[in-house]
RNA sequence: GGUGAGGUGGCUGAGUGGUCGAAAGCAGCGCUUUGCUAAAGCGCCGUACCCCAAACGGGUACCGAGGGUUCGAAUCCCUCCCUCACCGCCA
């Protein structure tokens, strides 16, 4: 969350950096500098009586031990505890009203993240890779029930619409590529695999930002106060929450696999067909932790370390940045990667890249120790690497062939086992 | 799930109603002594927040979390969370 005394100090500033998201946030930031001053006011008279009250306490403990009446006074440390009490409904009210304010309101863009308005606005960063040449090609849905790589029907029975049963090449060729993005990020990235619990509690699902804003989005355990993870990057960047890291161990780099479970509340209809945007998918994740003053260069590299899947897997894709308009509630800065979809005739997002500076961790009271000993926040970054389903839909569409067989990329064939699915 | 023990500062560990934000030791930082190493002595050494233009200034809160009792709670009572041990159940 933004830090208050930022808002105190430069409101106009934070104010005008909220605006080029597009939203009415100027407003909140009023209304949380309202109660800001007014809790500050009431704070400052309870810890004066609460000074006196602790003097005058003290002073009957010394009379009685000298035995002097004390009646009067403790009337008098009575009265003022009984304003201290309501003084301190007072302050706790004010406090939770300006910690919930202050979570409802996104981070600042970064000043070079581009202006615009929506996802028409996002610039191009750079593009690897040519579309392939592809004469009448089969998408995914059509690939899949053919070569019996998925049954979407069946899991339909199971679970509903939007969920997935890969079965038989399918199957393994999810996992192929599940070990070898593992591989590749911990071999050759330097990343620490981590395997996560997938269902997590409220605090951490506050400290990634995925609530309060966006509970209808999450599938929750009501008994068990539990949530099911939506991304890796909720287990994985809360794991240090509450901790203060020496700076000689940043940056921290994780990489971990898990399934995530998502809603899609409202987004019936939309990139619905096939496997493209389901309940529950499995995906690899980045997750890092650095100080602010290496974040924006981690945050490249991380990004480098997700389009490397690609490239490997020779699938063409391009990178977009986001402008400030479509930047998510969280980030300070965005890069997603969209890979070729020949069936779509679209680039599909895989990886959305993100570097949080000190939003989440602020949420999640996650500091480190600075080179002077004073302890600082750190800064939180994340991006897929990658999403699978989407992946796996574009690497068959990308590979078939005109007899309908699926080509397998070399890099691939080790973990798959075989050079093809016919 | 049951029973029992416990959760105090970076760590170890005292503290069962009053002057305790908390003894002591270790670790860390600074200074002094010393030919070097070692050792010794002295001092500093938690976090958050509030007031102040600011300070090596003043103040409040925090002894797992939240409530309660009391003039006053680390200390007494209740609820919850977590850790450990044993038992039960179980992949």
């Amino acid at each position: 969350m933004l830090d208050i005394r930022l808002i105190r100090e430069q409101p106009d500033f934070v104010k005008s950096r909220l605006a080029t998201r597009g939203g009415e946030d100027a407003a909140k930031i009023d209304e949380v500098l309202r109660v800001d001053a007014e809790r500050r006011k009431t704070e400052t008279v309870l810890q004066q009586c609460n000074a006196d009250r602790k003097r005058l306490s003290k002073e009957i403990g010394a009379k009685r031990a000298t035995g002097e009446a004390t009646e009067e006074i403790e009337a008098r440390v009575r009265e003022i505890g009984e304003e201290v009490a309501r003084l301190n409904e007072q302050t706790s009210a004010a406090d939770e009203q300006q910690r919930e304010l202050l979570l409802g309101i996104p981070n600042l863009p970064h000043a070079n993240v581009p202006a615009g308005k929506d996802a028409n606005d996002n610039p191009v960063v750079r593009s690897w890779g040519e579309k392939p040449e592809l004469k009448d090609p089969l998408d995914h849905v059509a690939l899949g029930t053919k070569l019996k790589l998925f049954d979407l029907e069946r899991a339909a029975k199971l679970s509903g619409s939007g969920f997935i049963c890969f079965t038989g090449p399918g199957a393994r060729l999810e996992r192929a590529l599940i070990q070898f993005m593992l591989d590749l990020h911990t071999r050759e990235h330097g990343y620490l695999e981590m395997s996560p619990p997938f269902l997590v509690r409220r605090e951490c699902m506050i400290g990634t930002t995925q609530l309060p804003k966006f509970e209808e989005d999450m599938y929750g355990l009501e008994e068990q106060q539990l949530f099911l993870a939506p991304t890796a990057e909720v287990p994985v960047t809360n794991y240090h929450r509450e901790e203060i890291l020496a700076a000689s161990e940043l940056p921290k780099k994780f990489v971990a696999y898990t399934p995530c479970f998502r809603r899609e509340a409202g987004s019936a209809g939309r990139e619905t067909r096939g496997i493209l945007r389901v309940h529950q998918f499995d995906k690899v994740e980045l997750v890092k932790i650095t100080t602010p003053e290496t974040s924006y260069a981690e945050h490249e590299s991380l990004t480098a370390d997700a389009e490397r899947v690609l490239q490997l897997l020779g699938l063409h894709y391009r990178l977009i940045e986001l402008c400030t308009g479509d930047l998510g509630f969280g980030s300070a800065k965005t890069y997603d990667l969209e890979v070729w979809s020949p069936g779509q005739n679209a680039y599909l997002e895989v990886s959305s890249c993100s570097n949080f500076e000190e939003f989440q961790a602020s949420r999640m009271n996650l500091r480190f120790k600075d080179a002077d000993g004073k302890n600082r926040f750190c800064h939180t970054l994340n991006g897929s690497g990658l999403a699978l389903p989407r992946l796996f839909a574009a690497l068959i569409e990308t590979y078939q062939r005109a007899d309908g067989s699926i080509a397998i990329p070399e890099k691939l064939q080790p973990y798959f086992g075989a050079d093809e699915i016919r």
